[in-house]
DNA sequence: AAATGTTAACTAACCATTTAGTTAGTTATC
DNA sequence: GATAACTAACTAAATGGTTAGTTAACATTT
Protein backbone atom coordinates (compact mmCIF):
# COMPACT_ATOMS: atom_id res chain seq x y z
CA UNK A 1 0.00 0.00 0.00
CA UNK A 2 1.96 3.25 -0.94
CA UNK A 3 1.56 6.16 1.01
CA UNK A 4 0.58 8.90 -1.07
CA UNK A 5 2.03 12.42 -0.45
CA UNK A 6 -0.85 14.39 -1.38
CA UNK A 7 -4.22 13.51 0.19
CA UNK A 8 -6.68 16.28 0.00
CA UNK A 9 -9.17 13.57 2.20
CA UNK A 10 -6.69 12.58 4.89
CA UNK A 11 -5.26 16.48 5.04
CA UNK A 12 -9.16 17.37 5.80
CA UNK A 13 -9.34 14.48 8.00
CA UNK A 14 -6.52 15.54 10.01
CA UNK A 15 -6.90 18.91 10.49
CA UNK A 16 -10.77 18.36 11.67
CA UNK A 17 -9.20 16.27 14.27
CA UNK A 18 -6.46 18.85 15.66
CA UNK A 19 -9.02 21.60 15.46
CA UNK A 20 -11.33 19.08 17.96
CA UNK A 21 -8.67 18.67 20.38
CA UNK A 22 -7.84 22.62 20.06
CA UNK A 23 -11.54 24.21 20.46
CA UNK A 24 -12.48 21.31 22.82
CA UNK A 25 -9.25 22.48 25.18
CA UNK A 26 -9.48 26.20 24.35
CA UNK A 27 -13.12 27.15 22.86
CA UNK A 28 -13.45 29.44 19.91
CA UNK A 29 -11.65 32.43 21.29
CA UNK A 30 -8.79 30.72 22.58
CA UNK A 31 -8.34 28.24 19.85
CA UNK A 32 -5.24 28.76 17.93
CA UNK A 33 -4.87 28.40 14.24
CA UNK A 34 -1.00 27.85 14.03
CA UNK A 35 -1.32 25.47 17.04
CA UNK A 36 -4.54 23.38 15.21
CA UNK A 37 -1.51 23.62 11.79
CA UNK A 38 1.20 21.92 13.65
CA UNK A 39 -0.77 19.41 15.95
CA UNK A 40 -1.98 18.62 12.51
CA UNK A 41 1.13 18.64 11.00
CA UNK A 42 -0.61 20.43 8.47
CA UNK A 43 0.79 24.35 6.25
CA UNK A 44 -1.62 26.07 7.69
CA UNK A 45 -2.60 27.98 4.10
CA UNK A 46 -4.51 24.55 3.75
CA UNK A 47 -6.86 24.70 6.55
CA UNK A 48 -7.91 28.10 4.33
CA UNK A 49 -7.66 26.29 1.81
CA UNK A 50 -10.50 23.61 2.81
CA UNK A 51 -12.46 25.54 5.52
CA UNK A 52 -12.59 29.51 4.35
CA UNK A 53 -11.96 30.78 7.92
CA UNK A 54 -11.42 29.56 11.74
CA UNK A 55 -15.37 30.13 11.98
CA UNK A 56 -15.88 27.92 9.23
CA UNK A 57 -13.61 25.58 10.72
CA UNK A 58 -15.62 25.77 13.79
CA UNK A 59 -18.61 24.76 11.83
CA UNK A 60 -17.44 22.12 10.12
CA UNK A 61 -15.94 20.33 12.82
CA UNK A 62 -19.68 20.70 14.71
CA UNK A 63 -21.29 19.15 12.20
CA UNK A 64 -19.46 16.47 11.73
CA UNK A 65 -19.37 15.66 15.22
CA UNK A 66 -23.01 15.85 14.95
CA UNK A 67 -23.26 13.15 12.39
CA UNK A 68 -20.66 10.99 14.71
CA UNK A 69 -23.22 11.70 17.91
CA UNK A 70 -26.23 10.57 15.62
CA UNK A 71 -25.31 7.64 14.91
CA UNK A 72 -24.52 6.23 18.88
CA UNK A 73 -28.14 7.75 19.75
CA UNK A 74 -29.61 5.34 17.49
CA UNK A 75 -30.30 2.86 20.35
CA UNK A 76 -31.38 3.62 23.69
CA UNK A 77 -32.38 0.78 25.88
CA UNK A 78 -36.67 0.96 26.15
CA UNK A 79 -35.78 -0.84 29.50
CA UNK A 80 -36.66 2.78 31.59
CA UNK A 81 -34.42 1.53 34.75
CA UNK A 82 -31.37 1.23 33.01
CA UNK A 83 -31.56 3.98 30.75
CA UNK A 84 -29.86 6.81 33.22
CA UNK A 85 -27.19 4.27 33.90
CA UNK A 86 -26.80 3.88 29.83
CA UNK A 87 -26.83 7.78 29.76
CA UNK A 88 -24.30 7.73 31.97
CA UNK A 89 -21.73 5.23 30.51
CA UNK A 90 -23.03 7.22 27.00
CA UNK A 91 -21.66 10.55 28.47
CA UNK A 92 -19.16 9.97 30.12
CA UNK A 93 -17.55 8.34 26.88
CA UNK A 94 -18.66 11.51 25.40
CA UNK A 95 -16.87 13.92 27.94
CA UNK A 96 -15.89 15.53 24.49
CA UNK A 97 -18.54 16.55 23.00
CA UNK A 98 -20.11 17.59 25.96
CA UNK A 99 -17.31 19.83 26.39
CA UNK A 100 -18.03 21.06 22.46
CA UNK A 101 -21.81 21.98 23.78
CA UNK A 102 -20.63 23.33 26.82
CA UNK A 103 -18.92 26.34 24.52
CA UNK A 104 -21.84 26.47 22.43
CA UNK A 105 -24.29 27.31 25.73
CA UNK A 106 -21.74 30.24 26.49
CA UNK A 107 -22.01 31.20 22.64
CA UNK A 108 -25.75 30.75 23.16
CA UNK A 109 -27.76 34.35 22.04
CA UNK A 110 -30.89 33.07 21.04
CA UNK A 111 -30.19 32.08 17.65
CA UNK A 112 -30.32 28.94 16.49
CA UNK A 113 -27.44 26.81 16.99
CA UNK A 114 -25.57 23.74 14.33
CA UNK A 115 -28.50 22.09 12.80
CA UNK A 116 -31.41 22.79 15.81
CA UNK A 117 -34.35 21.26 13.96
CA UNK A 118 -32.29 18.13 13.64
CA UNK A 119 -31.49 17.58 17.36
CA UNK A 120 -34.68 18.62 18.50
CA UNK A 121 -35.98 16.34 16.26
CA UNK A 122 -34.16 13.83 17.72
CA UNK A 123 -35.33 14.44 21.04
CA UNK A 124 -38.98 13.36 20.04
CA UNK A 125 -38.72 9.46 20.74
CA UNK A 126 -37.12 9.61 23.82
CA UNK A 127 -39.94 12.08 24.97
CA UNK A 128 -42.89 10.33 23.57
CA UNK A 129 -41.18 7.20 24.99
CA UNK A 130 -42.16 8.78 28.37
CA UNK A 131 -45.92 10.14 27.47
CA UNK A 132 -46.03 6.42 26.98
CA UNK A 133 -44.80 4.74 30.15
CA UNK A 134 -47.05 7.38 31.84
CA UNK A 135 -49.79 6.70 29.77
CA UNK A 136 -49.45 2.65 31.09
CA UNK A 137 -48.98 3.88 34.71
CA UNK A 138 -45.07 3.08 35.03
CA UNK A 139 -44.19 6.37 35.47
CA UNK A 140 -45.93 9.03 37.60
CA UNK A 141 -47.95 11.27 35.09
CA UNK A 142 -46.25 14.94 34.43
CA UNK A 143 -44.63 17.15 31.78
CA UNK A 144 -42.44 14.40 29.80
CA UNK A 145 -40.49 16.79 28.25
CA UNK A 146 -39.39 18.34 31.70
CA UNK A 147 -39.09 14.92 32.50
CA UNK A 148 -36.33 14.13 29.95
CA UNK A 149 -35.04 17.20 30.40
CA UNK A 150 -34.48 16.51 34.14
CA UNK A 151 -32.75 12.76 33.26
CA UNK A 152 -30.36 14.55 31.18
CA UNK A 153 -29.28 17.18 33.77
CA UNK A 154 -29.05 14.48 36.16
CA UNK A 155 -26.00 12.70 34.14
CA UNK A 156 -24.87 15.32 32.27
CA UNK A 157 -24.58 17.86 34.79
CA UNK A 158 -21.83 16.14 37.18
CA UNK A 159 -19.62 15.40 34.02
CA UNK A 160 -20.30 19.31 32.75
CA UNK A 161 -19.55 20.42 36.30
CA UNK A 162 -16.38 18.84 37.76
CA UNK A 163 -15.43 21.56 40.31
CA UNK A 164 -19.21 21.19 41.85
CA UNK A 165 -18.87 17.28 41.82
CA UNK A 166 -16.00 17.58 43.90
CA UNK A 167 -17.19 20.00 46.35
CA UNK A 168 -20.50 18.33 46.79
CA UNK A 169 -19.03 15.13 47.02
CA UNK A 170 -15.75 15.01 47.67
CA UNK A 171 -14.70 12.84 44.54
CA UNK A 172 -13.67 13.64 41.43
CA UNK A 173 -15.67 12.66 38.37
CA UNK A 174 -13.25 10.83 36.95
CA UNK A 175 -12.44 8.66 39.90
CA UNK A 176 -13.81 5.67 39.12
CA UNK A 177 -15.55 5.25 42.73
CA UNK A 178 -17.50 7.94 41.27
CA UNK A 179 -18.63 7.07 38.64
CA UNK A 180 -19.73 3.57 40.58
CA UNK A 181 -21.41 5.79 43.07
CA UNK A 182 -23.35 7.81 40.72
CA UNK A 183 -24.14 4.76 38.90
CA UNK A 184 -25.60 2.96 41.98
CA UNK A 185 -27.13 6.22 43.33
CA UNK A 186 -29.14 6.66 39.54
CA UNK A 187 -30.26 3.43 39.62
CA UNK A 188 -31.62 3.98 43.29
CA UNK A 189 -33.58 7.28 42.48
CA UNK A 190 -34.88 6.08 39.65
CA UNK A 191 -36.45 3.45 41.62
CA UNK A 192 -37.81 5.50 44.22
CA UNK A 193 -39.18 7.49 41.53
CA UNK A 194 -41.11 5.12 39.93
CA UNK A 195 -42.05 4.06 43.13
CA UNK A 196 -40.21 1.15 44.18
CA UNK A 197 -39.24 3.25 47.31
CA UNK A 198 -37.20 -0.28 48.79
CA UNK A 199 -34.93 -1.58 46.19
CA UNK A 200 -31.74 -2.39 47.22
CA UNK A 201 -30.55 -0.96 50.32
CA UNK B 1 -21.64 66.14 48.45
CA UNK B 2 -18.15 67.02 46.15
CA UNK B 3 -17.18 65.29 43.35
CA UNK B 4 -13.87 63.89 44.06
CA UNK B 5 -11.30 63.48 40.30
CA UNK B 6 -8.96 60.79 41.74
CA UNK B 7 -10.92 57.93 43.75
CA UNK B 8 -9.20 54.83 43.89
CA UNK B 9 -12.40 52.77 45.56
CA UNK B 10 -14.40 54.18 42.70
CA UNK B 11 -12.03 53.46 40.32
CA UNK B 12 -11.44 49.53 41.55
CA UNK B 13 -14.93 49.26 41.26
CA UNK B 14 -15.46 50.98 37.68
CA UNK B 15 -12.66 48.51 36.49
CA UNK B 16 -14.58 45.11 38.48
CA UNK B 17 -17.79 45.76 37.12
CA UNK B 18 -16.60 46.45 33.63
CA UNK B 19 -14.46 43.67 34.16
CA UNK B 20 -17.01 40.97 35.24
CA UNK B 21 -19.70 42.11 32.14
CA UNK B 22 -16.51 41.33 30.01
CA UNK B 23 -15.35 38.08 31.21
CA UNK B 24 -19.03 36.93 32.05
CA UNK B 25 -19.48 37.69 28.32
CA UNK B 26 -16.21 36.47 26.67
CA UNK B 27 -14.65 34.58 29.02
CA UNK B 28 -10.57 34.53 30.52
CA UNK B 29 -9.67 34.37 26.87
CA UNK B 30 -12.32 36.19 25.28
CA UNK B 31 -12.19 39.11 27.01
CA UNK B 32 -10.17 42.08 26.35
CA UNK B 33 -8.30 44.61 28.51
CA UNK B 34 -8.78 47.57 26.24
CA UNK B 35 -12.39 47.23 26.00
CA UNK B 36 -12.52 46.49 29.51
CA UNK B 37 -10.72 50.24 30.54
CA UNK B 38 -13.42 51.94 27.67
CA UNK B 39 -16.24 50.28 29.27
CA UNK B 40 -15.07 51.18 32.58
CA UNK B 41 -14.13 55.23 31.46
CA UNK B 42 -10.66 54.39 32.91
CA UNK B 43 -6.91 54.30 31.52
CA UNK B 44 -5.93 50.66 30.68
CA UNK B 45 -2.75 51.32 32.92
CA UNK B 46 -5.11 51.64 35.89
CA UNK B 47 -5.90 48.34 35.83
CA UNK B 48 -2.29 47.17 35.84
CA UNK B 49 -1.92 49.04 38.53
CA UNK B 50 -4.69 47.82 40.71
CA UNK B 51 -4.22 44.48 39.38
CA UNK B 52 -1.23 42.85 38.03
CA UNK B 53 -2.35 40.84 34.79
CA UNK B 54 -5.63 39.69 33.01
CA UNK B 55 -5.18 36.53 35.20
CA UNK B 56 -5.04 38.61 38.01
CA UNK B 57 -8.19 40.78 37.90
CA UNK B 58 -10.00 37.22 37.03
CA UNK B 59 -9.03 36.48 40.35
CA UNK B 60 -9.87 39.79 42.14
CA UNK B 61 -13.40 38.93 40.25
CA UNK B 62 -13.87 35.50 41.15
CA UNK B 63 -13.18 36.42 44.90
CA UNK B 64 -15.87 39.67 44.86
CA UNK B 65 -18.34 37.71 43.45
CA UNK B 66 -17.77 35.07 45.72
CA UNK B 67 -18.37 36.86 48.95
CA UNK B 68 -20.98 38.33 47.45
CA UNK B 69 -23.05 34.93 46.66
CA UNK B 70 -21.94 34.04 50.02
CA UNK B 71 -24.77 36.46 51.46
CA UNK B 72 -27.41 35.25 49.33
CA UNK B 73 -26.58 31.86 50.54
CA UNK B 74 -27.24 32.60 54.15
CA UNK B 75 -30.56 31.35 54.36
CA UNK B 76 -32.11 28.62 52.36
CA UNK B 77 -35.92 27.57 53.60
CA UNK B 78 -36.21 24.53 56.10
CA UNK B 79 -39.27 23.22 54.17
CA UNK B 80 -38.03 20.65 51.99
CA UNK B 81 -40.85 21.11 49.21
CA UNK B 82 -39.79 24.73 48.51
CA UNK B 83 -36.19 24.33 48.87
CA UNK B 84 -36.31 23.65 44.90
CA UNK B 85 -38.41 26.23 43.68
CA UNK B 86 -36.23 28.75 45.61
CA UNK B 87 -32.71 27.26 44.61
CA UNK B 88 -34.59 28.15 40.99
CA UNK B 89 -35.69 31.39 41.24
CA UNK B 90 -31.99 32.32 43.16
CA UNK B 91 -30.57 30.76 39.85
CA UNK B 92 -32.49 33.03 37.78
CA UNK B 93 -31.68 35.59 39.01
CA UNK B 94 -27.89 34.20 39.57
CA UNK B 95 -27.64 33.59 35.37
CA UNK B 96 -24.49 35.84 35.87
CA UNK B 97 -22.75 33.77 38.28
CA UNK B 98 -23.83 30.50 36.59
CA UNK B 99 -22.12 31.88 33.50
CA UNK B 100 -18.42 32.32 35.49
CA UNK B 101 -18.32 29.22 37.14
CA UNK B 102 -19.32 27.66 33.67
CA UNK B 103 -16.09 28.96 32.55
CA UNK B 104 -14.53 27.51 35.56
CA UNK B 105 -16.18 24.13 34.73
CA UNK B 106 -14.23 24.49 31.19
CA UNK B 107 -10.97 25.77 32.95
CA UNK B 108 -10.94 23.03 35.24
CA UNK B 109 -8.00 20.71 35.43
CA UNK B 110 -8.18 19.09 38.63
CA UNK B 111 -6.22 21.53 40.69
CA UNK B 112 -8.37 23.54 43.26
CA UNK B 113 -10.90 25.99 42.26
CA UNK B 114 -10.87 29.93 43.67
CA UNK B 115 -11.86 29.41 47.47
CA UNK B 116 -12.60 25.71 46.99
CA UNK B 117 -12.59 24.50 50.47
CA UNK B 118 -14.69 27.24 51.64
CA UNK B 119 -17.33 26.90 48.78
CA UNK B 120 -16.80 22.99 49.33
CA UNK B 121 -18.12 23.68 53.53
CA UNK B 122 -20.80 25.89 52.44
CA UNK B 123 -22.62 22.67 51.04
CA UNK B 124 -21.95 20.64 54.40
CA UNK B 125 -25.13 21.88 55.78
CA UNK B 126 -27.40 21.27 53.11
CA UNK B 127 -26.29 17.63 53.12
CA UNK B 128 -26.75 17.53 56.54
CA UNK B 129 -30.38 18.88 56.48
CA UNK B 130 -30.59 15.68 53.76
CA UNK B 131 -29.43 13.43 55.84
CA UNK B 132 -31.78 14.73 58.68
CA UNK B 133 -34.84 14.11 56.57
CA UNK B 134 -33.81 10.67 55.93
CA UNK B 135 -33.21 9.67 59.43
CA UNK B 136 -36.61 10.83 60.46
CA UNK B 137 -38.10 9.35 56.92
CA UNK B 138 -38.93 12.59 54.82
CA UNK B 139 -37.03 11.70 52.38
CA UNK B 140 -36.10 8.10 50.92
CA UNK B 141 -32.90 6.73 52.28
CA UNK B 142 -29.95 7.36 49.79
CA UNK B 143 -26.69 8.78 49.49
CA UNK B 144 -27.36 12.49 50.75
CA UNK B 145 -24.13 14.45 48.74
CA UNK B 146 -25.56 12.43 45.64
CA UNK B 147 -29.27 13.59 46.10
CA UNK B 148 -27.84 16.83 46.85
CA UNK B 149 -25.72 17.28 44.00
CA UNK B 150 -28.80 16.46 42.21
CA UNK B 151 -30.93 18.88 43.07
CA UNK B 152 -28.30 21.69 41.88
CA UNK B 153 -28.28 19.60 38.97
CA UNK B 154 -32.08 19.77 38.06
CA UNK B 155 -32.25 23.36 39.23
CA UNK B 156 -29.04 24.59 37.52
CA UNK B 157 -28.73 23.11 34.13
CA UNK B 158 -31.86 24.31 32.00
CA UNK B 159 -30.28 27.81 32.61
CA UNK B 160 -26.75 26.65 31.92
CA UNK B 161 -27.35 24.62 28.50
CA UNK B 162 -30.30 26.44 27.22
CA UNK B 163 -29.95 25.30 23.70
CA UNK B 164 -31.10 21.98 24.87
CA UNK B 165 -33.89 23.29 27.41
CA UNK B 166 -35.26 24.63 23.69
CA UNK B 167 -34.41 21.71 21.78
CA UNK B 168 -35.91 19.75 23.67
CA UNK B 169 -38.76 21.50 25.50
CA UNK B 170 -39.73 24.14 22.82
CA UNK B 171 -39.29 26.97 25.03
CA UNK B 172 -36.89 29.46 25.92
CA UNK B 173 -35.18 29.82 29.50
CA UNK B 174 -35.86 33.38 29.95
CA UNK B 175 -39.23 32.60 28.24
CA UNK B 176 -41.94 33.37 31.36
CA UNK B 177 -44.00 30.18 30.12
CA UNK B 178 -40.66 28.12 30.85
CA UNK B 179 -40.25 29.56 34.29
CA UNK B 180 -43.90 28.46 35.00
CA UNK B 181 -43.43 25.54 33.50
CA UNK B 182 -40.49 24.41 35.42
CA UNK B 183 -41.19 25.67 38.57
CA UNK B 184 -44.93 23.28 38.41
CA UNK B 185 -42.79 20.46 37.28
CA UNK B 186 -40.07 20.63 40.06
CA UNK B 187 -42.59 20.84 42.98
CA UNK B 188 -44.33 17.53 40.88
CA UNK B 189 -40.93 15.53 41.23
CA UNK B 190 -40.45 16.59 44.20
CA UNK B 191 -43.48 15.22 45.51
CA UNK B 192 -43.40 12.49 43.48
CA UNK B 193 -40.01 11.56 45.06
CA UNK B 194 -40.97 12.18 48.63
CA UNK B 195 -44.03 9.49 47.77
CA UNK B 196 -46.96 12.14 47.66
CA UNK B 197 -47.57 10.42 44.50
CA UNK B 198 -51.10 11.78 43.71
CA UNK B 199 -51.01 15.58 44.16
CA UNK B 200 -52.24 18.21 43.00
CA UNK B 201 -52.82 17.59 39.24
C1' DA C 1 -4.02 79.68 56.24
C1' DA C 2 -0.78 79.77 52.85
C1' DA C 3 3.29 77.51 50.96
C1' DT C 4 5.76 73.23 50.28
C1' DG C 5 6.84 68.41 49.71
C1' DT C 6 5.42 63.67 48.97
C1' DT C 7 2.73 60.12 47.40
C1' DA C 8 0.07 57.67 44.39
C1' DA C 9 -3.75 58.11 40.98
C1' DC C 10 -3.91 58.80 36.38
C1' DT C 11 -2.67 59.48 31.27
C1' DA C 12 -0.90 59.14 26.42
C1' DA C 13 2.07 57.06 23.74
C1' DC C 14 4.59 53.25 22.89
C1' DC C 15 6.51 48.27 22.44
C1' DA C 16 7.08 43.52 21.58
C1' DT C 17 4.37 39.66 20.35
C1' DT C 18 0.77 37.26 18.80
C1' DT C 19 -2.79 36.34 15.61
C1' DA C 20 -5.96 35.51 11.68
C1' DG C 21 -5.55 35.65 7.21
C1' DT C 22 -2.87 36.18 2.38
C1' DT C 23 0.14 35.57 -1.46
C1' DA C 24 3.22 34.05 -4.76
C1' DG C 25 5.32 30.28 -6.05
C1' DT C 26 6.47 24.95 -6.11
C1' DT C 27 5.38 20.24 -7.10
C1' DA C 28 2.80 15.74 -6.87
C1' DT C 29 -0.90 13.58 -9.26
C1' DC C 30 -3.94 12.42 -12.86
C1' DG D 1 0.17 19.70 -19.49
C1' DA D 2 -3.44 21.16 -16.38
C1' DT D 3 -5.07 21.14 -11.90
C1' DA D 4 -5.04 21.44 -7.27
C1' DA D 5 -2.39 20.14 -3.05
C1' DC D 6 0.95 22.17 -0.55
C1' DT D 7 4.64 25.49 1.38
C1' DA D 8 7.38 29.50 3.21
C1' DA D 9 7.29 33.96 3.90
C1' DC D 10 4.66 37.79 4.65
C1' DT D 11 1.11 41.44 6.30
C1' DA D 12 -1.96 44.20 8.85
C1' DA D 13 -4.32 44.49 12.80
C1' DA D 14 -4.95 43.46 17.52
C1' DT D 15 -3.37 42.62 22.06
C1' DG D 16 -1.24 42.29 26.76
C1' DG D 17 1.71 44.85 29.00
C1' DT D 18 5.14 48.98 29.95
C1' DT D 19 7.00 53.53 30.61
C1' DA D 20 7.87 58.19 31.37
C1' DG D 21 5.74 61.89 32.76
C1' DT D 22 1.65 64.72 34.82
C1' DT D 23 -1.25 66.17 38.50
C1' DA D 24 -4.81 65.72 42.26
C1' DA D 25 -4.92 64.93 47.15
C1' DC D 26 -3.25 65.06 51.52
C1' DA D 27 0.10 65.84 55.27
C1' DT D 28 3.61 68.87 57.15
C1' DT D 29 5.75 73.00 57.94
C1' DT D 30 5.86 77.83 58.40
Amino acid sequence: MKEKTRDPERTKAKILQAAFREFLEHGRAGARIDRIADDAGVNKANIYHYFDSKDGLMDALLSQQLTQVRQVRAKVPDAFRDRLAYFQDQQYDDAQWLRLVTWEALEFDGAPVVAEAERAAAWQPLIQGMRQQMSTGKLPKMDPAQLQLSWVALVTFPVAFPQFTRMITGMDVDDPKFRRARKRFLKRFADVFTGDRNVDR
